[in-house]
DNA sequence: CACTCACTAAACAACA
DNA sequence: ATGTTGTTTAGTGAGT
């Protein structure tokens, strides 16, 4: 099931959006059927509007709620699951036994999938029959909970109102604002904690049916439980005693402390859950709760004043944030008042909850590569070793007829003989990530170029630490990895002892039949316009003609024309999040860095952070000094970044070019130039 | 099957 | 004389 579900992801990464937008869409009709008003979410309702509505209707309520005891139950119920702001119509609380079916229907509403919606899972996507019987499962389990869980929440609705009128009796402080104050929060409590459910399980659907999320058989209800249903009744109860319990001169801060206490809600419930990480941002709020509350055990105070996961070197790191907070009380409330429970905050919640689902899978399939990888190699070699260092999965015969020369940390049993890879390979598409390290064996010599020049680039500087510890022979041709050589350096220009020692510093492979590959080396130079010898001061320099090596092959891009020239081309139009996911979904043909470099108008920050996440894993390109122009990214080694006309000029070069002028140096353009054009790349077109 | 391409090998020249 | 750098040619294997 796994592996059905994988599989569909990677081949069809447009289907995969398809499905996403699919999917929201189907939730969304969803719910437009339950809710009776047929009102927005509240998510797409002001953060200002959201925050004043809630409070006022809490208040509204509250009084009804002292006027109605009992009946008002369900109805709230059913208004809180329809995400209704809850308080719209309190009128008809009066109709309450005519209702009670309704109710049920519409709590269940949300989480189970009708019958249309199964069909259109159907279509959408292929499920496989023990999907379709773990979504039944799943169905059954959830209505059960509801259930419960409506039985749980009238309960506490009658605790309520006794402690209500208790309060009222004993009559402490002025008794309308202090009843107020503890209804609405609650209220405020319920209706967002169903809010966030619900937006939970529309995500969670939606991954689902993108198949981001595969259901596990043995499991069931899991992915869903602790996500949609969340708590378990017992744990309601704590979490709703707590609520209630609490003192209400504590609580009266502002209205922002219901969100809190929801996001507390959420994080406590699904802590073990997979997507606790997902809902993190939320835990923020957790530590402002946790201070009020010291009777909150179930998350430590210590924990969170400490080491906030929003919080870190007297920032805020919320996404996009970066708020400057000196302590972390000033933090908290920086968080509570910027970060409150609004459309604006949902979405970024939202979007986060993509990255790092994104993030996952991505890991997901990297951890299998992995695996993979060693696995496939722990068969050739005895050696325990994550990276297959003592393996040359060389392909060519030629390579290895000639193991005169012992490399400097050639080991025991250094291959000398060809030997077949055993991991069946597939020719990569455009571009190729980690992929590309199952590809070494069989690799054809050919490979880099003639998908041309990003994938050199990009997986040259992806998979350097792979090719730096493993003697693993580089797919790519002596061209490419001279241009990138190059195009690392600072100057854009390398003597041939520098392209040398370049191809030993990074590939473990060339640090032994050096007289072979060095003659290689010079070779290609000599061979190929593309290298132009640049007489220096000191001596000879080579630099790359970019617009020559461009035209050294047609632009005969496989796989993924459309991303690749997304890449090249545009990085103007990249619609917030999905421009960043879709490239990614894209059956990560294509590093996430690139996605993210790709400059994205709202997400921007988060854009840049997975970017520094991502090159930091992948430490960055040239750890030897030659990185001595850090702006410039693996992604835009990709692009033609120094094209000289002239003999180059050390001066010139001005360290990254804009990804856009970069990109206007593809074949089509510059024509212009008085490059001795000869006949041969005719076949560009 | 012809052609192209990448690679290896080698010869050769120029130069330090 | 030796090593490095650069150019050129030839042969081979693989892909188209």
């Amino acid at each position: 099931m796994m592996q059905e579900s994988g599989t569909e992801t990677k081949s069809n990464g447009s289907a995969i959006q398809n499905g996403a937008s699919g999917g929201n869409h189907l939730l969304e009709c969803s719910l437009r059927e339950v809710r009776s008003n047929g009102e927005t979410p509240s998510v797409e309702i002001g953060a200002a509007d959201l925050a004043h509505l809630q409070q006022q209707q809490a208040l509204q309520v509250a009084r009804q709620l002292l006027l109605q005891q009992q009946q008002q139950q369900q109805q709230q119920q059913q208004q809180q699951q329809q995400q209704v702001s809850g308080l719209k119509s309190p009128k008809r609380n009066d109709k309450q036994p005519a209702l009670q079916v309704p109710v049920s229907v519409a709590m269940m509403t949300p989480q189970v999938i009708t019958p249309q919606q199964m069909q259109q899972i159907l279509q959408q996507q292929v499920l496989t029959p023990q999907q379709l019987q773990v979504l039944l499962q799943q169905q059954q389990a959830l209505m059960l909970q509801q259930q419960q869980l409506q039985e749980f929440y009238k309960k506490q609705q009658e605790q309520l109102q006794l402690q209500l009128l208790q309060q009222q009796h004993a009559g402490k402080q002025p008794k309308e604002p202090q009843q107020q104050q503890v209804a609405t929060q609650q209220l405020a409590f319920q209706q967002q904690l169903l809010q966030m459910q619900q937006l939970q399980q529309q995500h969670l659907l939606s991954l689902q049916r993108q198949g981001l999320l595969t259901i596990q058989p043995g499991q069931p209800t899991l992915p869903l439980q602790p996500l949609a249903q969340g708590m378990i009744p017992a744990e309601l109860q704590q979490l709703w005693k707590e609520v209630t319990s609490s003192h209400p001169a504590e609580e009266a801060a502002s209205n922002n402390h219901s969100s809190l206490d929801l996001s507390t809600t959420c994080v406590s419930s699904s802590a073990p859950s997979k997507t606790s990480l997902i809902i993190n941002p939320h835990a923020s709020t957790n530590g402002q709760l946790s201070v009020h509350t010291p009777k909150r055990e179930s998350l430590s105070h210590e924990e969170h004043s400490h080491s906030h996961p929003l919080y870190g070197h007297g920032v805020c790191k919320w996404p996009g944030c970066e708020a400057v907070c000196e302590d972390f009380q000033s933090f908290l409330k920086h968080l509570n008042s910027e970060h409150a429970l609004d459309d604006r905050s949902t979405a970024q919640c939202r979007v986060q909850m993509q990255v790092v689902q994104q993030l996952e899978l991505q890991l997901a399939k990297d951890k299998e590569r992995l695996q993979a990888m060693m696995t496939h190699l722990h068969v050739k070699s005895t050696e325990p070793k994550a990276t297959p260092q003592p393996l040359n999965l060389v392909s060519s015969v030629t390579l290895s007829k000639t193991a005169s020369e012992a490399s400097p940390q050639s080991l025991p049993h250094t291959p000398t003989t060809p030997t077949a890879p055993i991991t069946p390979v597939t020719q990569g598409p455009s571009v190729i990530t980690t992929t590309s390290m199952h590809n070494v064996g069989p690799i054809r010599r050919r490979y880099s170029d003639k998908y041309n020049v990003p994938i050199s680039s990009a997986d040259i500087a992806q998979n350097q630490e792979f090719y730096k510890n493993a003697e693993v022979r580089p797919p790519f041709t002596y061209a490419s990895l001279i241009r990138q050589a190059i195009l690392e350096s600072p100057e854009k220009q390398l003597t041939l002892n520098e392209i040398y020692n370049w191809f030993t510093r990074m590939f473990a492979y060339f640090r032994r039949n050096a007289a072979t590959w060095k003659n290689a080396v010079r070779h290609n130079l000599s061979l190929h316009k593309c290298f132009v010898r640049v007489e220096n001061v000191k001596g000879a320099v080579w630099t790359v003609d970019e617009l020559e090596f461009q035209k050294r092959r047609p632009q005969k891009i496989s796989g993924n024309p459309s991303l690749i020239k997304n890449i090249q081309t545009s990085h103007t139009y990249c619609t917030p999040l999905n421009a960043a996911l879709q490239a990614s979904m894209a059956e990560n043909s294509i590093p996430l860095y690139t996605t993210a470099s790709m400059g994205n108008p709202t997400l921007g920050n988060l854009a840049s952070a997975m970017r520094e996440e991502l090159n930091g894993a992948m430490e960055h390109t040239n750890s030897n000094g030659s990185d001595s122009s850090p702006g410039r990214s693996p992604m835009q080694a990709m692009h033609p970044v120094h094209v000289k006309e002239e003999p180059l000029d050390p001066d010139e070069n001005e360290g990254p070019l804009s990804l856009v002028t970069t990109a206007n140096h593809s074949p089509d353009f510059d024509h212009d130039r008085d490059y001795e054009d000869e006949p041969v790349n005719e076949d560009i077109e």
